[in-house]
DNA sequence: ATTACAAGTGTAAGCGCTTACATCGACCTA
DNA sequence: TAGGTCGATGTAAGCGCTTACACTTGTAAT
């Protein structure tokens, strides 16, 4: 090799004297090289500044240690944060992180797994279980591993995550219990997304069981922003009678809740009581803080990358990780007005 | 080949009786096969279900149409959102994101570029220009194209970013304009980070052309958190004579100052000014507003996967492509109190 | 008719690596 | 000492693809 061609293992084989598979040996598995013979080995590698090559190692091995994720987007604290712990859990089993987005699309979200097959990932981690059978089967027949995160989802695969729909249950409980009666939710868009679907469905439960049926509970789905949650908090607060306390299906819209109560002059909790979801740092800057649920997206992201680590290496997983989460009582909760608006 | 193995090339050039070099050219070059060959081969593509094998098409093309991005944390929203949008356009140019994260950490930022270079990514994304010139060195022996982003670098590199020194002096004048003489900095730590770096030295530049020496403005130095920015701002608090305003190195370090300006019983911005940088979404939701330097984060990762994509093309590229920052003026920053604590 | 050329396709040589198998000593056992 | 075992290393056959080059054929120019 000269000064500007990589080198490759049969170079690094000829400095050291030995031959190319001892040195792949060396590199894959060390202990099956004698000490002196792999020194020897290591200092040709330092020296020559070798790294293997990816394509070839793929080849040969057929392995890529790589692993894809395909996420909603980037763009929300919670999943940012989820794929930061992801990554560094990752790095530490020597895989590399593939990222893709969907947009919060199923036909994107397939696209992506296709893609991902194509790049020959060891694994895939995909957000939730409600995407169409197909995606799921197409992975099956690649005999990819995935695993599903976020939620913990249905019959069959793999999931890590948390129980949304317990969680917005025991949230509303809470709410019924400060003597709440008239509720309202604005939950996410909960087409194609369990999350969203399952925390509405939870808050629907606790508060059918305190005795509110469902066409008592208004409802209103909003995308994940502020300026929805805001306009959806509007409608809710025109609303006659109003309703005294607002269930929002994620943080954002919670804070977009809050804004829009400023700007109506309604004041948290006194007139009106407003709760998150996720626990993201937003809910602990507003003023007051937010009442919310606590979702331990670091945990999540090393449980995920270590259970998906095991489906790839055919070793033993539980089928279902459960992360607990935990209510975060702040100051946007507090019993309904003495006279509420009727 | 049978149903439990994926079908090759040679399976289909089989198939559609044509050699593996026309198949091949059917996929990559179409219009270098006539069109009743194209289609006898795309038929037998289609009834084999056959896809292309990454790593041989890697090792024989020399090329992974893979990008990588070593950002410090995804756990930061202005490179999570950069990257949300880097990885969108990637996407439309048929390339996929390998992500890694270096922690602000040089040494790990070198450990990544080496794995991606091992990877055989096609080009890579790094964040600022402040690193080891080994690193550099490196990838410029490899061929490995990359660009440094969020920052404008110095003599030689292509860039893609703001100019932060500008940005932070502009808004120092703004503050100064306000009347303010005693100034204070709570910075990012510097060491190795240019963006941080620029800030700090923007804020003393256009202090220092306004007869503020040096000496006369103290500069602490955070971690981008929360409880780093209150430390500090108590610190700062804690001088005599008080500073009037305080300028931060991010809105994370800024809401933390305000935090703590909150338990301190100080009023903001009667009592002191304080501003950020970034303008992330927490600026908008603190109280009073926060005053900042708006960075449209998702223009950079757009502008820095187009000319990242030249760049791998070998087509022209202007070295360095700026892209405008704004003030944001908001609630936090006012003239400094008529009888300030001496 | 001959030649030159171009377009479509095939042939076959790798790309850099892993790994099954072969080889070679060193050491043990009877 | 012969035979057996085992651990360390070497040999070499691919892994699936791209691509330089060769070949064949049809067409245009002479």
């Amino acid at each position: 090799m000269n000064e500007f061609t990589k080198p490759t293992l049969d170079d690094v084989a000829r400095a050291a004297g030995v031959s190319t598979a001892t040195v792949s040996r060396c590199l894959n598995a060390p202990d099956r090289v004698i000490a002196p013979t792999r020194e020897r080995v290591m200092l040709a590698v330092e020296a020559l500044g070798y790294t293997p090559d990816f394509g070839g190692r793929a080849l040969a091995s057929r392995r890529t240690n790589t692993v894809g994720a395909i996420i909603p987007t980037m763009d929300n604290a919670i999943f940012a944060r989820g794929l930061q712990s992801f990554q560094e859990a990752l790095s530490r089993f020597g895989k590399t992180l593939l990222v893709a987005s969907s947009g919060y699309s199923p036909a994107r979200e397939r696209e992506q797994i296709e893609v991902m097959a194509g790049r020959g990932v060891d694994g895939v981690l995909l957000i939730g279980s409600a995407r169409p059978e197909s995606s799921v089967e197409f992975l099956r027949r690649r005999g990819i591993p995935f695993l599903g995160a976020w939620n913990l989802g249905g019959e069959d695969g793999y999931f890590v995550g948390f129980d949304n729909h317990a969680a917005a249950a025991g949230l509303t409980r809470m709410v019924l219990d400060q003597g709440h009666r008239r509720l309202a939710m604005i939950g996410g868009i909960s087409h194609m997304n369990d999350r969203a679907a399952d925390r509405m469905e939870g808050v629907r439960a606790a508060a059918e069981l305190a005795g509110i049926r469902r066409d008592q509970l208004p409802v209103i789905e909003a995308a994940y922003t502020f300026e929805d949650g805001a306009r959806a908090f509007g409608e809710l607060m025109a609303l006659s009678p109003r309703p005294t306390a607002v269930l929002c299906g994620n943080d954002v819209l919670a804070v977009g809740a809050m804004q829009k109560a400023r700007e109506l002059d309604l004041r948290v909790p006194e007139d009106v009581s407003i709760t998150g979801f996720d626990d993201i740092d937003l809910a602990g800057v507003v003023d007051p803080k937010l009442t919310t649920v606590r979702v331990p997206h670091l945990r999540m992201g090393e449980a995920a990358a270590e259970m998906l680590i095991k489906l790839i290496n055919k070793e033993p997983v539980e089928r279902r990780v459960e992360i607990p989460t935990a209510i975060v009582e702040r100051g946007t909760l507090g019993p309904p007005p003495a006279d509420p608006v009727a």
